[in-house]
DNA sequence: CACCATGTTCCTTG
DNA sequence: CCAAGGAACATGGT
C-alpha cells in the first residue's frame, strides 16, 4: 500500500491514536527491520518515550517521539508490502510483524511480509527527498529544473525521490496519462506548457487518491485480509473499486477510457509502464 | 515451476 | 565526477 496517498491516508489515520502515548516496550522480532541502527539502541531509546506527532514525508512516516526532554525523530518505511496498524495488544500476533511497539493496552505492529520497508532513529533519508508535490513549493519552474539535465524516459525520472517526492509506479503511469505525455519522452525535453501539465497531473492523481482513501471505511486488527494491495484492512470491494479507479496501470489491452485505444504496457528500467499510445503523445 | 509485484540502495558501466 | 542500468534485498500470489 506504499505511495504518497496511501501514506497520507495512513498517518492522518494514526495520528489521533498515537498522540500521547507512552511506549511501554519494544519488540523486535525481526532485526532486519530496523535500519541504520542496531536494535537494542533502537529498544532503548524509544522505550519510555511518547508519541508528540507524526506526519509524512514523500512516502515515510514521520514520528516525533519525546524523550527526557529530547525528541528524537523515529521514520518508517513500508516499502513494497509493509503495514502499520493499532492493535490491541490482546489480537493474536500476524505472521509477518517485525517491531511490535507497546502502549498498554494497545500496541503499534510494524508487519512486512518481504522485509523491503523498516524502521530508522536516523533522518538521513529524507535529506534526499525532493519537494513535497502537494505543497507550493512544488512549481512546473522547479519541476523542469530537476528534469532539465536528464535524457532518460519522464516515467522513469518521476520515480526518482529527489526529483518530487511520493511517487511511485502507479501514480507515475496515472500522471502522465492525465498529462497526456508520452513516458517514453526524455525528461529534459519536456517544454513549458508540459511541465505545467505535468505538475498539475501529479497534484490532481495524488489529491484524488488521498481524498478517495480518506473516505475508506478503516478496518483493523481483527480480519486482516490476506493480500490487500492498497490501504489496510481493505475490503475487496473497495480495492476493486480502487482498481477501477484507475485510468491505465494494470489496464493493458483494455479500452482507454478516454479514446477506446488498447491501453499499453512497456517495461522501462525494468518497471512496468501503462499508457495510451493515442492520448499520450 | 515461472513470472510478476506498490520500493530503495548499492555497484558497475559508460 | 555524473548519468543510467541492473542486481540485490525476500516473500507471496497467480
Amino acid at each position: 500500500m506504499p505511495e504518497l496517498p496511501e501514506v497520507e491516508v495512513l498517518v492522518r489515520h494514526l495520528a489521533p491514536l498515537l498522540g500521547g502515548k507512552s511506549i511501554r516496550t519494544v519488540r523486535v522480532m525481526d532485526r532486519r527491520s530496523i535500519r541504520r541502527s542496531s536494535p537494542s539502541e533502537f529498544i532503548r531509546t524509544l522505550t519510555g518515550a511518547r508519541f508528540q506527532s507524526l506526519h509524512r514525508r514523500g512516502k515515510y512516516l514521520v514520528f516525533s517521539v519525546r524523550t527526557h526532554r529530547r525528541n528524537h525523530p523515529l521514520i518508517a518505511h513500508l516499502g513494497m508490502t509493509g503495514r502499520l496498524y493499532v492493535n490491541r495488544r490482546s489480537s493474536p500476533r500476524p505472521k509477518h510483524a517485525t517491531i511490535v511497539i507497546g502502549m498498554g493496552r494497545d500496541t503499534l505492529v510494524f508487519e512486512d511480509a518481504r522485509r523491503f520497508g523498516g524502521m530508522t532513529l536516523d533522518p538521513a533519508p529524507l535529506a534526499r527527498l525532493g519537494p513535497e508535490p502537494l505543497e507550493p513549493g512544488f512549481s512546473a519552474a522547479r519541476l523542469g529544473r530537476a528534469l532539465s539535465t536528464s535524457r532518460q524516459p519522464i516515467k522513469v525520472k518521476l520515480l526518482d525521490q529527489a526529483v518530487v517526492a511520493g511517487i511511485g509506479n502507479i501514480y507515475a503511469s496515472e500522471a502522465l496519462f492525465l498529462a497526456r505525455i508520452d513516458p517514453r519522452t526524455a525528461s529534459r525535453s519536456l517544454n513549458r506548457t508540459r511541465l505545467r501539465r505535468l505538475r498539475a497531473a501529479i497534484r490532481r492523481v495524488l489529491s484524488a487518491a488521498i481524498r478517495f482513501g480518506s473516505t475508506l471505511p478503516l478496518d483493523f486488527g481483527s480480519t486482516v485480509t490476506s493480500n490487500d494491495l492498497f490501504y489496510y484492512g481493505q475490503s475487496a470491494g473497495d480495492e476493486a473499486h480502487y482498481r477501477e479507479r484507475l485510468r491505465v496501470y494494470d489496464r493493458e489491452g483494455q479500452r482507454c477510457r478516454r479514446c477506446g485505444t488498447p491501453i499499453r504496457k512497456i517495461v522501462q528500467a525494468g518497471r512496468s509502464t501503462f499508457f495510451c499510445p493515442c492520448c499520450q503523445t
